[in-house]
DNA sequence: CGAGCCCACTTAAGCGCTTAAGTTGGCATG
DNA sequence: CATGCCAACTTAAGCGCTTAAGTGGGCTCG
């Protein structure tokens, strides 16, 4: 594909065809675009060409002309150093890309340090009509973001509960019965007394399983607890401590919202050592190998992230095509009982 | 921002903010790109409109006449199911990000299930100019990459060793001169046969591990062995076994070539009751949660991922810049020693 | 004091497509 | 056999920028 000169050869262009096969450039375009206007003959001609000349339209003068790109934005909102912790987006980036291919849209990716930063690039976005849509995912309370795209008229699909979307379309897991179940399972194991190790309250879902928590809790009249860390580590480990301390309360079980506390949990429970499942059971939030490789195994509640993701992508193709925003369920955290969940050892 | 209609107001463009500063488009367009051609005056008025207007280009006009995109390509040829298990790609990912957010350059985001598919995308995007370069990982050896962007002219940054990607701008990491600082740090403990669980012998970054593990072995008199998996859970549990039911070889330490191997072959010797790092140390690659979670924590050869990928960000910058291609080394594996390894018991 | 020059602009062309609005020539129709 | 119509095209305009090539007026300088 080397010019003899050692140069790249300049693409073909829609008017190389067009004067290959005698045609004008619109008739080309007819051609390739499947539209009427050309004869089947004239058709497959011009498409032989231009496979001949390994064709394909330049992105750019298509968005021009179109004022559309052909692609979506993705901005995650967290530290660098940190993304790569939560499995999560790998997971959603990925079920995103298989959705996303079959519409032959491709996903801009970007990091923002912060909320503001996040909001400029959305603005940005839009006025250089850099992408057709953007996905919104870490939903907190009273999102701003909801009230951003609205304003500036950037299509969005919201990933998080239907509750704090605004009315964006919006591709979301039912954790608030995700947690019932865990909760209702824990009790048929016979558990009275649990705790809840949860993440920041400023986000969505950790809101919305705490009051799920609670209201079973209550239900099934078991003496329960909620206390709110930030996802990791450290306050992990301090607040599995307190459980454990309140020997008065006697927790036996405690439901962590992420896999990393879980896993700290399971720790801290073992340095203490408090038998898991035997005198504590544990549950953690989301699959990932991190649950998967400890000692034992560690009892998770998820759903399949990637069809969550592909489930999102065919949201957004929906909206792009003109489809009205609707919530649409894509999944109900399962309990998968590994190795840190058994029924209460007899008193 | 909305019109009374509820609609979304057009987007400002360059002939608005000229019409409005009763100047023509060029003018503006050389104000708005810092280019000689109008006075301080003029120029500051149309800045001035513009921002009140919150102008931003067409990104599709400007890639047009410009014929640069402002865009990058990355591809993972990986199973979108077991992507989220290296968190290799997120920690990259980011460093990349982190670069190409001050060359206000976008990441064009795409999995592809094989090769074929990835290589029919880069000609994809060369041909419909919808990257100004791309970024090549998970280099095997005679990559035919190499061989396929050269060909047809599409800017590449290798994240390889030099020694495979074949005279493209290159960012490697050192790992010949880690695994051999490995080997010397367990010599120096007393071990006197070690073993090295590795993955896919037709990775590039696997075969000079390889040799390099082999030749420093040899040079300090260590009995070793290398046997050959696929970075899986399966392959290294029993390769773990294999080693350690050669009572004769006597292995007293396993170099593995992940995380996740590392792990594996933790709780494989742990089920045997096997001693770490009493009886065996264990090293891992790559720093992850998934190695700082286990009892004892993993001591792994790892260096700052997010670095090289900001490092690779930059390179792309120069590339682009016209620098001439060149390999630059962004870091070396280091030894971080946590619990897994140790000096051989004393027989 | 006129020639020449340069600064600060404008005009116009072009990037590579899409598409609305012509323009044919062939055919059926009354 | 003139009329009209339709399929199969072409022409031309436009998307929103960039930039090479003008243009005119004020200035310097011999």
């Amino acid at each position: 594909m080397l010019e003899p000169d050692g140069s790249t050869p300049r693409r073909a262009t829609i008017s190389d065809i067009a004067q290959r096969a005698g045609v004008s450039t619109s008739a080309v375009s007819y051609a390739l675009n499947d539209k009427p206007g050309v004869s089947p003959r004239t058709r497959e001609h011009i498409l032989a060409i231009a496979s001949e000349l390994e064709f394909a339209p330049a992105a750019a003068a298509r968005m021009l002309s179109q004022g559309r790109t052909d692609t979506v934005g993705l901005i995650l909102r967290r530290d660098p150093r940190f993304l790569a912790n939560e499995s999560f987006f790998m997971e959603l980036i990925a079920g995103l890309e298989i959705g996303l291919a079959e519409q032959r849209r491709g996903l801009l990716l970007q990091l923002a340090p912060d909320r503001a930063a996040e909001s400029s690039m959305y603005r940005q976005w839009k006025a250089a009509q850099r992408v057709d849509a953007v996905l919104l995912v870490d939903f907190e309370r009273d999102d701003p973001r909801v009230e951003l795209v609205r304003r500036i008229g950037l299509p969005a699909v919201a990933i998080g509960d239907p509750s704090l979307t605004g009315g964006l379309t919006t591709a979301w897991t039912d954790d608030a019965t995700g947690i019932r179940n865990a909760v209702r399972h824990l009790h048929g194991l016979g558990h009275r007394s649990v705790a809840r190790v949860a993440g920041g309250p400023h986000f969505a879902h950790v809101h919305i399983r705490d009051e799920a928590f609670a209201a079973e809790c209550a239900r099934l009249e078991l003496r329960h607890r909620i206390v709110h860390g930030d996802f990791g580590v450290t306050l992990a480990e301090r607040h599995t401590h307190e459980l454990l301390d309140d020997a008065e309360s006697g927790y036996t079980a405690i439901v962590y919202d992420s896999g990393l506390t879980a896993v700290t949990g399971l720790k801290t429970a073992r340095a203490r050592g408090v038998h898991v499942p035997l005198d504590l059971s544990i549950i953690g939030w989301d699959d990932s190998l991190l649950t998967t490789v400890t000692d034992p195994p560690i009892s998770v509640m998820s759903y399949d992230v990637v069809e969550y993701g592909d489930a999102a992508a065919r949201l957004l193709h929906g909206l792009l095509g003109g489809t009205l925003p609707a919530a649409h369920l894509a999944g109900t955290p399962t309990l998968h009982e590994r190795g840190t969940t058994g029924p209460v050892r007899s008193a």
